[in-house]
DNA sequence: ATACCTGCAAAGTCTTTGCAATCAA
DNA sequence: TTGATTGCAAAGACTTTGCAGGTAT
């Protein structure tokens, strides 16, 4: 793996090397845009939520060379391992969370901003059966607002 | 408005004469285009769920002509006088549900298969604070599933 | 008469794909 | 070595736009 540093990151929450245990963890390769890429999008307490263009900004602007294409394909890698998840919005954009842990977001409509939110909304929410033969994934919460 | 009979629904639950009647009451022009989008969107006990090109497609289908640009314009006229909805999945298409009032899916990430959930989930659901100035406008749940 | 609506085609935005070169194991 | 990954540019999918002509009030 070609080391290659994020600049991006002012307090380097992320150190390379957490990001390649994270990698390994969930059976990627740590590959040298991989790496950067995790540590874009795991940087503590920014960036949150984030597009394919926007990630790709940011990782030109911390002068790491990744494409558009890799950047696409990286998002939808780290999906599918599961530590990062696709937001459901009605914006033609995909979003992506860094936290698969929590599903509940406010959606600016007049900005298309997404807003966490912490509370734990959605624990005695008593889900209907099922359609026959379908596995239950995860459950979307999407407070729209406008501002 | 030029009068064209819209084929395609079976039951033509919805009559030409009430598409014009919703369309007024939404303060919309009932254009011979906006009528017959209007039956093919409200028949009764199908295609819920539609999207732009699902939409244009049925209409040629059913022998009426509305250009595809006309779709789109349609559906955002639609969607912001209140009598449909846009849906929040992370599909690339944008869904529309013409049950304004319904907000709650299952959606199918092997299919991309809306269904609707009829149960009244979300009933005592408390909502944090929104952020300062915002104003709610419509709480969407999406329970995705795998078939 | 006037403002709104429609259709067409072109352009725009976002995403995926094909393939040769490169890299990690 | 070998299969996975990357970059580039081209293609693809979906949506919007500009404008001339048509339509509802």
């Amino acid at each position: 793996m070609t080391d290659q540093k994020c600049m991006d990151c002012p307090e380097q929450t992320l150190s390379n090397e957490r990001a390649v245990a994270v990698l390994v963890a969930a059976g990627l390769r740590p590959t040298a845009q991989r790496v950067i890429l995790t540590c874009l999008l795991f940087c503590k307490g920014t960036y949150r939520h984030t597009t394919a263009e926007e990630l790709y900004a940011r990782s030109i602007k911390a002068g790491c060379k990744v494409s558009l294409a890799t950047v696409y394909n990286t998002l939808h890698s780290f999906t599918k391992a599961g530590i990062i998840r696709q937001i459901a919005t009605d914006s033609t954009k995909v979003y992506f969370d860094t936290n698969p842990e929590e599903h509940y977001h406010f959606y600016d409509e007049s900005t298309g901003e997404l807003i966490n939110i912490h509370d734990d909304l959605l624990k005695d929410l008593k889900l209907p059966p099922l359609p026959k033969g379908a596995i239950l994934c995860s459950v979307d919460l999407l407070v729209r607002i406008r501002s």
